[in-house]
DNA sequence: ACTATATAGTTAGAAGGCTAATTAAAAAGA
DNA sequence: TCTTTTTAATTAGCCTTCTAACTATATAGT
């Protein structure tokens, strides 16, 4: 009986590897997709950004943001920089900290985020028309609670 | 009754693009957690691809390892070359495609896979001890079809 | 009040990813 | 057979992300 090579050393807990090996490969088919179909080379962690801005319409600091996407402060920096660039925020001293900063949408980020979404629409109607929502709606929740702890445990 | 300033433009397919965000989020997690606890600077990339290729044994081009992690060519040229300056993979020539070269593990990429494991599996015990196998057995399927489908629909 | 610690943001440097373009070899077609 | 198209790999240039280190401000503790 002939055995797999895989079991010269055993893979630990495997289907929690497969998981997570998944993901990752999920990940990159989206970014990659995503990026093709966004306008005016807005990329993932801009698009994100604006939509976060305009969904929960607060005035956020760059850490705040940061944390909300799990990104390091550099990298945050860097997106809402680009985002400026672009003027499609403002970043502006905070009124009483002075190490802080805060990152307001502009109107012109605003328009590009409705952009954005008209551009993203058909291919997200598609998405769900070929898998059906319920794939999702199940697929959710597990994911929330393997990030909920990680994000928990680290 | 006051709305919520998302409701200016909806989102479409809201559960949808929950999925994808959660995933982005959770990938982010994971690939920093995983990348801190490889040993001697091992990417999660470079770790991909030893493990890969223990696993299915085989010889495979860099071509072949790019389509099974579904990043492009000169990204696969890029890992390798690093495996290879680490010493951890041979790359040799096809015997008798020209254009094609194969990439071999050495035995230091073998043990180096083994080492990494060693590494990794007191965290993957942890977290299966604390959310359960079974949710990422739930997952998985769920995880896969959607991935299907965006790989053949691209 | 003064010192020490923590927090916000940035800069520098490295790694991985992508696309576009280049080179070389194989396969297909006229 | 000769030309055209396809495929494999690489190079160049850009973007995002990370960690480490630095500056500046705020908070805590003595």
């Amino acid at each position: 009986m002939k055995e797999n090579p895989a079991d010269q050393v055993k893979m630990p807990d495997d289907v929690i590897y497969h998981f997570f090996n998944e993901l990752g490969i999920m990940e990159q088919l989206v970014t990659t997709q995503l990026e093709r179909i966004l306008p005016d080379g807005l990329t993932k962690a801009q698009f994100g950004v604006l939509n976060h801005m305009v969904r929960l319409g607060r005035r956020e600091s760059p850490a705040e943001l940061a944390s909300a996407f799990q990104v390091s402060r550099p990298s945050m920096t860097n997106t809402v920089q680009k985002l400026e660039a672009k003027g499609l925020v403002e970043i502006v001293p905070h009124e009483t900290d002075g190490r802080s900063k805060i990152v307001l949408i502009t109107n012109a980020g605003v328009a590009m985020r409705e952009k954005a979404l008209k551009a993203l629409m058909p291919q997200f109607a598609q998405i769900g028309k070929a898998l059906g929502q319920e794939i999702f709606e199940k697929a959710v929740p597990l994911l929330q609670a393997v990030r909920v702890y990680l994000d928990e445990n680290r």
